[in-house]
DNA sequence: AATGAATGAGGATTCATTCAT
DNA sequence: GATGAATGAATCCTCATTCAT
């Protein structure tokens, strides 16, 4: 056993607990950007980093590293929940937050959609829940007979239109969404973080 | 100076060149298999391994990773390419190639039409290059006034199929890649690995 | 996946496979002083380094730090095996070299005979096996009508003893073993490392 | 400067000096436990937690590891003196309460006759003062002419003993404890926690 | 030309300790 | 006086890459 102690040190501030809240917020969002610049395989350092925190907090508010991507997940599918309970939302207006999502999400928005091979099933697992919290907002806006009303269709042309979003810029990747739509057929709104 | 080698220490044998150009393919095969199963991000060892060869052999004949996934995907262009070649190839049958390439290495294959954020641009680099002999490849064969005819819709589509090419066992990403073309309205010919 | 590369940093010699074997040495002789001087729980980086090799090679040679362990005891048992099989060799003979090993291992050869709390089980598992096989070595030496001939009142013996094996220095760890078996009235031969 | 603290954030009762001694008492009786079954080196946030206190308290009350090790051995040792006083009682009846310390901190006990090498200097230098009192207990009990008069044998034979306290139940760990005082020819009175 | 051991940097993870509330 | 979140150093462990043989 290895003490660790320095005790005079200064220390950085310790905001108190009053900061738990805003950290595990700004690790989320630091993870948003992290994953979605660097990969879902950064390092967990650097998103501690860019959230202003010490590595600790953030095993404190997330496990692992799929904890940590289920969360951004989650932040994703709780926007686009949001969008469909407007009152008078269409599909179409949906599809935009969605997109918006795909678009800003890029690198392991897949994950929503994959659980094949490369490990990391702890995502998938909840994942696929959030999937299915997805497919249950876009079903709900669905017009009767629109052509992606049969079987998995739904999820199969958001699955591709996610394939298909790639690209070095927001712009082009956005770009490439609204285009992958159009080869579908599908209307979408414009393309918005939630509600509106 | 004292002799310390012992003539007596087992070495596996040295075939001499011959044996180069079969270590080369051995390890492009293994790779194919190890990338697909544990992700781009597998441990070099592992193929090398699985190609039941050193790891310095795995480093004389590709430098560095990108050159690995490179020659995994450069092999997967030649087939394409000889199926294209055959005498009276539709884009039908072209594509059912394509799409097996596509489910046989759902993993990367991506990778083709990815350039944007996430580092390994080494790999970007030249799978850009790959995928315009791929793009070449098929619009050689695309029918005048077929849907996928303007601007960049053909590889769109593909990158759109291949991005929904996931799921657990070969079956199901086939499943999945040939719902993709159905929702497109593209017909696919049979799903096979090369010409015929 | 990030590259570890910085390909011209002059890098220590690599003595080649010819050193596994002597590293492998090295690594049992620097763990069981680093063990014995700090503790079962000494980071293995310590370990590494007093071996001077790098951290990898221990674990190549080692996976965890209960194989390690169980190396090292497994060399003392070999040693205490030697010592038995001395032709004419008495009880009194071999528990000079169990003793030794007893003092000089000090910090975990009780491992042998504890199998309690506190985890560890891995090596605990393999320790059984090797307090096994030094109850064979001094059973086989036993005179009939020995006073520590009945049930289990060897091995018990043997764990008072390594028990009660304590101090600072090696000198004052062999003067308390020593008077643990005289208390015990059992003679015991010259304290010596192996063989005779 | 915002007003951030909102009067509402639920904060468990702070019931003012009283529970302090019960606190403190917790953390003896938790850190016994813990120590027990996770060993020396279990982290001390799993002892607060187990005594239902927060990290802070613990650090109050016990400055470092070594403190709340040396509290549970005093507690002991503060038994044994207990059990001393008794009016007629015999070095027998002394060393069961003695046993029954041994098997119950099995994991630590030993340290009370451990001054040596492996660090944690701080726990030792005060358990050599408690096992002085020990000492003084159990020496103001034996007999004229015990067997373990002579020198140090006393705490030899002590330290044999608790040497040999091993297993996983504390069923087993007595068993052997009291195997191994029959081994010295030294008679056990019941083994009780204290007095009587 | 091949083997596979060695190096060592980098990322993951755990706790001891401090401190705002 | 108590709580428990935050910090960050230390350790673990894994490969990419080199190189003696």
């Amino acid at each position: 056993m290895i003490q660790h102690s320095s005790p005079d040190e200064r220390r950085p501030a310790n905001d108190g607990p009053k900061a738990a809240a805003r950290n595990r917020a700004a690790l989320v969002v630091a993870a948003r950007e992290v994953f979605s610049a660097a990969g879902l395989d950064a390092p967990l350092s650097m998103i501690a980093r860019r959230a202003g925190v010490g590595q600790g907090v953030l095993y404190r508010h997330f496990p692992d590293r799929g904890a940590l991507a289920t969360a951004v997940l989650e932040e994703n599918v709780r926007q686009i929940e949001e969008a469909t309970a407007v009152e008078g939302a269409t599909l179409t207006d949906v599809l935009g937050v969605v997109t918006w999502h795909a678009v800003e999400s890029a690198a392991f928005i897949g994950l929503m959609h994959a659980d094949g091979a490369g490990g990391r099933s702890g995502i998938r697992a909840h994942a696929s829940v959030l999937s299915e919290r997805v497919e249950r907002s876009l079903r709900g806006r669905l017009p009767a007979g629109h052509r992606l009303g049969a079987g998995d269709d739904l999820m199969l042309a958001l699955a591709m239109v996610t394939g298909a979003v790639t690209g070095p810029t927001r712009e082009e990747r956005e770009r490439r969404a609204l285009a992958a739509w159009r080869l579908l057929g599908v209307e979408v709104g414009p393309v918005h973080p939630y509600g509106g």
